[in-house]
RNA sequence: GUCCCUGUAGCUCAGUCGGACAGAGCGGCUGCCUUCUAAGCAGUUGGUCGGGCGUUCGAGUCGCCCCAGGGACGCCA
């Protein structure tokens, strides 16, 4: 287990047996004790952890805080990390870590290289976290960007928790908008050739379908024209999808994001697991006929409204599909955790899924959905449009040419989820060098500069001394450092990526009151290699931090 | 009408499980480059935490009721 991590739970149990103690030896009344937790006090002369346990035994049992916090400690064995504990009022215990005990974590950091702030409570749960998933129908907005930053982020903070983790993106290529899709690109290789064909009215209008039927024709010629409409559309509409998943695909790399799996929709129908499902929930009595459909009973389990899954003519839903592939995540391949991101409009359908998931006999809890709110995207006070349909759009591939991948993926992640936001593209670029994105890949590089100053001096380090870091700022440096695992943690627990871009910044904001404060490459050689262990292990925490959140780690900029 | 998300400093946003004086960045105002990167540092300005009631020793955080913005309520996906 990690050094932090293992401080943590060794102070919770330390409280515990210090209350079970006051308990038995009556000096404080025997009630159940609350679940104990420790934090880090906002006030850093409050130590580095604190609990407010004193404070909820106090209410149990109706005596004084500060007397039971004061009974508490003098029950304590003291930690072998710990300086020291006090009380302060109204009823806080708080701990203070060593000197030492701190200094030693730089030694700790450095030892684990890239995998600092591995841990092994994921216990090689497989977990699979699915997003983006977008129709293949059109280019990428930034509204999906969004969701394919806070999905490789999470996935990639997941596999540092220690879970097996699968990234996968989910192919709409069956159903009636695909239908939609190969209709139009028919249409506009038609018009390409002087033919006046109509774009089908509930068809993909976009100029991107002109330029893809183009392009089409330069690599096929006219061949479709002579074909029957019907094979022409699936021949023609088949090579525009594939097109489109590449332009997808590769969008999503300019992004640093990649997938383990690209899931196709048609293959439930083809692989039998659309009837699998659907026989399953029929047994369980949550299917109906009605009205000339085929029902989903969600009422049954306190939904709103039953729901469609085979239409009148035959054809499932959308959501019959998503009935079967997730029938496929929890039964067929049987993920342990399955975690869907959703854009903000599929928000109506993460109540009737939840239904499903109890309706295959599925524990809720391992079903999780974050719904990745709207994204306006817009040029100072001017709206720009991102809608699919409508001709003028930006995509995001446009969006990341102007303000790059980096910068890109920090803004997302500085958000949580759930809040939606304005993309202010002026603001983004304007902003460039101010942005909190320069302004910690700025530590990391200044970190290697110095590096590469010490290194003309020959300069070999390994055995420098990390007792001698005793000054406030590096000691405030290494607190920081030293916390990456709990950040780790609580991106696991809660799902919320963005406590990591806060920490980054957190981390350069330390380094470079440091730096200002402190001379590393000096005179006396002997505090410089101390500093420079510092420093080198301080650059492997801002690095991993960075790659956690795809971001470049530069080294010179 | 029902359901979901949001409302915290001039702006953009954090705020774990209810805890110590409510935080950061940007903006404004002051200072700081002979020395490893000034894309930096130090200081300062700035808040009825949308409003009300309640629960609690204690509420930005929990409950109820309002107000405002956004989204969802298809045999679209």
């Amino acid at each position: 287990m990690n050094d932090v991590i293992a401080v943590k739970r060794r102070l919770i149990e330390t409280l515990s047996e210090a209350a079970s103690k006051a308990q038995e030896m009556g000096k404080l009344p025997a009630v159940a004790l609350p679940e104990i937790t420790v934090e880090h006090p906002p006030n850093s002369g409050h130590g580095d952890y604190a609990s407010s346990l004193p404070l909820k035994l106090a209410r149990a049992t109706g005596s004084n805080p500060m007397a039971i916090a004061r009974e508490m400690v003098g029950l304590m064995a003291p930690a072998a990390e710990i300086a020291s504990i006090a009380v302060a009022p109204p009823g806080f215990i708080n701990f203070t870590l060593k000197d030492d005990w701190l200094t030693r974590q730089v030694d700790g950091i450095l030892a684990a290289k890239d995998a600092y702030g591995n841990m092994t409570i994921g216990q090689g749960t497989r977990v699979q976290v699915e997003f983006v998933s977008v129709n293949p129908t059109g280019p990428l907005h930034v509204g999906h960007g969004r969701g394919a930053i806070l999905g490789s982020t999470l996935a990639n903070v997941l596999a540092a928790a220690g879970y097996d983790v699968t990234k996968e993106y989910y192919i709409n290529d069956a159903g009636n908008q695909i239908d939609a899709f190969y209709r139009s690109l028919y249409a506009r290789y038609q018009q390409a050739f002087g033919i006046a064909a109509g774009v089908p009215a509930n068809g993909y209008v976009g100029n991107y379908m002109i330029d893809l039927a183009k392009e089409i024709i330069a690599e096929e010629g006219n061949k479709f024209l002579t074909l029957p409409e019907r094979e022409a559309i699936a021949r023609l509409g088949e090579i525009g999808l594939k097109k489109m998943i590449a332009q997808i695909t590769s969008d999503l790399e300019l992004l640093g994001v990649t997938f383990d799996v690209w899931f196709s929709e048609r293959s439930l129908y083809q692989g039998g697991q659309y009837e699998k499902a659907m026989s399953l929930l029929k047994q369980g009595g949550y299917i109906a006929e009605k009205e000339g459909a085929t029902w989903f009973e969600s009422t049954a389990l306190g939904e709103d409204k039953d729901n469609v899954v085979v239409r009148g003519d035959g054809s499932p839903t959308y959501f019959a599909a998503d009935i079967a592939y997730h029938y496929n995540k929890f039964l067929e391949r049987r993920f342990d955790k399955v975690i869907n991101i959703w854009g903000a409009d599929h928000q109506g359908h993460v109540s009737r899924m939840k239904a499903v998931i109890g309706a295959l006999g599925i524990s809720p809890e391992r079903f999780k959905v974050i719904i990745s709110q709207m994204v306006t995207l817009r040029r100072g006070s001017e709206l720009v449009k991102i809608s699919k349909r409508s001709g003028d759009l930006i995509t995001l591939r446009e969006v990341i040419e102007e303000v790059g991948a980096d910068a890109c993926r920090f803004i997302f992640l500085s958000r949580s989820a759930d809040a939606q936001m304005d993309f202010d593209l002026e603001l983004a670029k304007k902003e460039s060098m101010d942005n909190p994105v320069y302004y910690v890949q700025y530590a990391h590089a200044r970190i290697a500069s110095i590096m590469k100053f010490a290194q003309q001096d020959q300069m070999d380090f390994s055995d420098g001394d990390v007792s001698l870091l005793t000054t406030e700022p590096e000691l405030a440096l290494i607190r920081k450092m030293v916390l990456l695992p709990e950040v780790i943690e609580v991106v696991t627990e809660t799902m919320e990526p963005h406590h990591l871009a806060y920490y980054a910044q957190d981390l350069a904001t330390v380094f470079h009151s440091f730096y200002k404060q402190c001379r590393v490459v000096s005179d006396d050689k002997v505090l410089t290699r101390a500093r420079l262990k510092l420093v080198q292990a301080a650059k492997s925490v801002l690095a991993r931090t960075l790659t956690l959140m795809g971001m470049q780690a530069l080294e010179k900029m």
